[in-house]
DNA sequence: CTACCTCATGGAAACGCTTCCACAACATGC
DNA sequence: GCATGTTGTGGAAGCGTTTCCATGAGGTAG
């Protein structure tokens, strides 16, 4: 007995006695049938233990149940939260998820290039990627659905996006070190890695900039620095900008990870973390929990669950403006920041 | 003009003026064609921006390109590393990668059920999910290859499987313990989390237990705690444990997170470590290099490279005897192990 | 009793690919 | 000169769905 073989409408059909368009419609749900062959079917379906075929469902249809995430570097925590909420929206809705990781800039370009593709995927979402404007033109002529996450370039307007307000929680961060008293505070941020041109950095950079000014506190060149992602490197940076003759009070890291490097360049200069220096940082992942390290909050998890449903809803309405939803940030204080000395 | 449709082999075989058979042909590499009539399609392929359809030629060939991964909270680094190598792996050989995170017992029951099916998949991946007696029956009445990464169980051996060797890894961390001269060792394990039945806790138990036996000292049931995989558990039951009256001098965690409870747990009670209390933990996360926490590393990239390796081993080969690769495990030693006061 | 709907149903066509079979054109061996 | 390859090619069949169209059965109204 071929019992391992997967049967087919065709199988069903001959088994309940009907024809094929019936078994289809019965699995459809399509109202058009006596409720009594209804039941032949599925009792032939249970029978048979029968399994529709994605691929020839999608060849017929042009839909695929599935649809895909391009996300860069998506081993760092930031990444993994907003998969983590993509991935359980998704499955909510009887969609799988592919998942692309572009750890180069060539290959963001090839993914971009070839993973829009209505008969590969029904959606796609981009994280912290933003396009270029062939990329965007290419997006357009492309009929699938596209959401942006984490992306600010203005060339996204045409699309959904779920965007988060870095500036704001750069100028929280910034401004509750102002309101503990801090006059010289540091900014270290990560470099746009070599053609990714994140934006984040940017905003977060800007929002601290305004807080500055806001306060009548002009921006001091050297207490400006910004390095590669990672703690290494950071805490090669910060070890500089606090050997200056008249360091910092206070440092906001453009992300925890970061912070986390500032925090060792002081363990490393014998420099008390409050008292001597105080440390903010962006992201709030474990680590900042349980280092008891002041940092903004952001809603990673939740950004994954909006693209999905902004998808989602894209495809019950392809037409229609772009939304554009907003997250909060929010500045949870913990242990690493206090009045400067 | 519909620039945006796409071109189907029949398209490129009436512009390329051929049949469709021989389009087919020129896009498989069959020797059997002209190079002429080869260089007119290339060059019609070119003209239309032609990409087959991997649905049809999925439903035509019955292959998918594409191989699924289940694997349980894939939020926690471990399996974020391992998901790692396994991405960069199937995307560097053309396929791609589809997630199925599980987290709960029914969502790993109904993909263990469902996912492994020909016309969905190639292949599939679990990670540390053992699978129940009818589970493996399905498996091997499925024709999808399976490849089971750090699952200990010995349903598994008809598949092929990548282990790692957590008994060693908890002898080796429980020795390192027992050469410092610590006489009075603790073990704080994750409970199998209801239902799920992760083996490695109890592996690295078994490492712990051996090394306990081969110095000639007795498990004290009182230094043995289990509770659910996370810090503030890990937390609770090491407080526990240190205010035992004649408390352990150190406490191998089977696990990084639950080794930072333990740390915490320590600063709560002000305890120095490593000179009142060593402690040692399990994966060496990127957390236990920043706290100078000893620790026993995986190669869990290289597990889910394996794994990935494995799999196309088998694509290529679908009988054969399973094959196990044992993964090696190596002591990490750093700042919170010392020898006892 | 006839004309006309409605409802349930069967099956062909289409989705885009691969593969197999048939055939034509030409070369080879005796 | 004829059988016998060999090579390149075209196109039909098949993969498993959905959907559309045709059909027959039964119901209702005149």
């Amino acid at each position: 007995m071929l019992a391992h073989m997967h049967p087919t409408i065709k199988d069903i059909a001959e088994r309940a006695g009907v024809g094929l368009g019936t078994v289809s419609r019965v699995l459809n749900d399509n109202p058009r049938v006596s409720e009594t062959t209804r039941e032949k079917v599925m009792g032939a379906v249970r029978d048979l233990n029968y399994v529709p075929s994605l691929a020839a469902r999608g060849l017929s249809l042009g839909k695929t149940q599935s649809i895909a995430v391009i996300a860069p570097f998506f081993t760092r925590s930031v990444f993994v939260e907003r998969l983590h909420g993509i991935e359980e929206t998704t499955s909510a809705n009887g969609y799988d998820v592919v998942i692309y990781n572009v750890d180069a800039t060539e290959k963001r370009d090839r993914y971009f290039r070839t993973v829009p593709d209505p008969r590969r995927v029904d959606g796609v979402i981009v994280i912290s990627l933003p396009p270029s404007t062939p990329d965007v033109a290419h997006f357009q002529r492309s009929s699938v659905p596209i959401v942006f996450v984490d992306v600010g370039s203005p060339l996204c307007e045409p699309f959904d996006r779920i965007v988060i307000n870095d500036v704001e929680g750069g100028r929280m961060a910034t401004q509750h070190l102002i309101d503990l008293g801090h006059r010289r505070i540091g900014y270290l941020g990560d470099i746009p890695q070599a053609g990714f041109n994140f934006t984040a950095g940017e905003d977060r950079f800007e929002g601290y900039r305004r807080a500055l000014a806001g306060a009548g506190i002009a921006v001091h060149p050297e207490y400006h620095l910004d390095g590669r992602f990672g703690r290494e490197v950071a805490r090669t940076l910060a070890r500089r900008m606090l050997g200056l003759a008249e360091r910092p009070t206070a440092i906001f890291a453009s992300n925890d990870t970061q912070a986390l490097g500032v925090l060792e360049a002081a363990r490393d200069l014998g420099l008390d973390v409050p008292g001597d220096l105080s440390v903010v940082g962006y992201d709030d992942i474990e680590m900042a929990d349980f280092l008891g390290l002041t940092t903004v909050r952001q809603l990673l998890f939740e950004s994954g669950r909006r693209s999905v449903e902004a998808l989602l809803r894209r495809l019950g309405e392809p037409e229609g403006v772009p939304i554009c939803d907003s997250l909060p940030v929010e500045l949870i204080v913990r242990r690493t920041t206090a009045p400067p000395r």
